[in-house]
DNA sequence: GTACGTACTTCCTTTAGTATAGTAACATCC
DNA sequence: GGATGTTACTATACTAAAGGAAGTACGTAC
């Protein structure tokens, strides 16, 4: 980390920082989780709500849907009946597993 | 990254998960640029306001207390006049710069 | 006595999230 | 053959939290 001791500087936030950029994204009580439970395989719409407990429909759509207009993850629709839907990452997506990564690490540290 | 590919599974989140728990430390427009300021060593009030452009008294305000509430940083204030206060991270509080740190990185991929 | 700096507080609006109900398309149960 | 179930949502109504604009109290300097 030495060789990037002062990447948090004033100077480098000027405009849009990369840090405030990644906060926007991963902003809110389930965006998160949503993208913890993706990196391990792509998942229907049903199995995610499923997996997050006490998510709402609205809020789960619309983080799907945000996440998908910012390219991290891709939505396929198969026509079976019922239709089915599928969530996957994308290259894009998958590199935020390095940021849960760190965030879970903080949270052990958090236990008292 | 590979002993710990499976750290972000559902078990591994039942009761209350390290990530859940950092994220809603994290979370808000605000508290990473607040963190990120004063990762680069203790800061005065004013000093925080005037470098995170825009931002309100009193959001820095209830960010800065949230964060002393939950022992990553300090309150320091001194009797001069017109009194001045610091900032400054805990070794806990430090820990942060891990995940800032990751979502840094990550921002800087989302230029297009 | 008015203007300034610091560290706030109060008020109000906007946004995020919760709770619940409803839709379409078919398949199976009774 | 009508009722019920499944999936992936959408719609509506409500509440709680976040955030922004403006004001406050305390003193110093001039």
């Amino acid at each position: 980390m030495n060789k990037n001791e002062r990447f948090y500087e004033n100077q480098q936030c000027d405009g849009i920082c990369p840090v405030k950029k990644t906060a926007e994204i991963i902003d809110g009580k389930w965006t998160t989780q949503v993208i913890r439970e993706l990196l391990s395989g792509k998942k229907r719409y049903s199995e995610v709500q499923r997996a997050l407990d006490g998510i709402s429909p609205k809020v789960l759509t619309s983080r799907l849907r945000m996440l998908e207009s910012k390219k991290l993850l891709t939505r396929t629709i198969y026509a079976t009946v019922p239709p089915t839907t599928e969530y996957e990452l994308t290259k894009l997506g998958e590199k935020l597993e390095l940021v849960i990564y760190a965030m879970a690490k903080f949270g052990e540290e958090l236990r008292e």
